[in-house]
DNA sequence: GACCGTTGCCAACACCCGTTGGCAAACACT
DNA sequence: AGTGTTTGCCAACGGGTGTTGGCAACGGTC
């Protein structure tokens, strides 16, 4: 049984576990939740499917371990504030592009509720703790924050999971220069209407 | 077997058809391609899961002809060139909420790779086109169409998939109002560098 | 060396999936 | 009335899924 203790003796079997998770994310963030099987994940990581169940519970509890992210946002308070649309475009290309992770969990929330539930966690607590921190009006943070993520999203939806051409090919930093004052305008823009 | 010449007589099982493409569109919808089975559609359709095989083939075929679709873009040579961006988020607003085939289409594009390349069909050649017919560098156009699709299928992704509470939460207008501006500069805007 | 928890594999279970073939009723047409 | 086609259902097949229990080998502890 795992113990419930945090970070206690390192086990010997740790080394199966980190081959597990690194197999599956690599699968969940390439065909998705539900065509990715336990056994090709276990396949991957060159041991018996049984050992899966034994260290994750079931498919879900190694999905909720495979989906563990924390989206690192800088603090934006030491931001320049006229440049914090190009920081943060260029933050989440580099985290997309650098970690499977976000990939994996962007497709299964597709069809899984639970990773769509994690999906707003992340972006609910994470994105609008960082869009609050810099004041504002309180009660447009909430709706920044969703506007930000909606252009964040629909950028990794359109390069990593249809992988439209012209987003696929256009250079990062070609994509920055477009995308960034869209942010900048969702995050300081004064309200419309 | 499917007569091959277009719209012949009508037939005594067209009502089945339609019945069948209406349960798959919503399931597909609600559940994506792989958790959405024959035979819960069938029985939503109240028929047998075998007619779907006889009428669509097989479940790939089945897809196909449910996420059937047409973005049905105005003209937009006769919209006010400063009013693109919004006559453009109205429109795809209205479409998604009225039609649940796209959303059907943007569930399934995640993990199935038809349905991507479907989705990869329809905006490169319907939304490309419509760019292009206002002029501009044509160098450009398919750049800037793919930078509309980012935006647009993140306003969907976050507020029809992964259902972000401030992205369901705020009305229409004032999504239109906080948009427009993005779609209008992508599509019009000098490009940056 | 005896003991006990850990690590790993094998075989199997129960279930659900897409798909198929055959058969009965309903229909269309002469 | 008789014939051929269409519509529909039933039962089943073959395969893949998550998950489980038991059993051998290994490791550290006394």
């Amino acid at each position: 049984m795992t113990p419930s203790a945090p970070s206690t003796q390192p086990r010997r079997s740790d080394t199966t576990r980190a081959a597990i998770l690194r197999a599956a994310r690599e699968r969940f963030a390439a065909d998705g939740y539900e065509r990715a099987t336990i056994r090709a994940i276990a396949a991957d990581a060159q041991i018996d499917p049984s050992m899966v169940m034994r260290y994750y519970g079931s498919k879900e509890g190694l999905f909720a371990a495979a989906a563990e992210f924390d989206l690192r946002l800088p603090d934006l308070t030491s931001v320049p504030p006229a440049r914090l649309g190009e920081v943060l475009v260029r933050h989440f290309l580099a985290r997309w592009e650098g970690d499977e992770t976000l990939v994996a969990l962007l497709r299964a929330a597709s069809t899984n509720p639970g990773a769509a539930e994690r999906m707003r966690g992340i972006f609910a607590d994470q994105l609008t703790a960082a869009v609050a921190t810099f004041g504002g009006d309180p009660a447009l943070t909430a709706r920044r924050a969703g506007l930000v993520a909606s252009q964040i999203l629909g950028l990794a939806f359109t390069r990593y999971i249809v992988r439209l051409p012209p987003m696929v090919d256009t250079p990062p930093d070609d994509l920055v220069s477009w995308i960034a004052p869209t942010l900048q305008r969702y995050l300081t823009g004064t309200p419309p209407g």
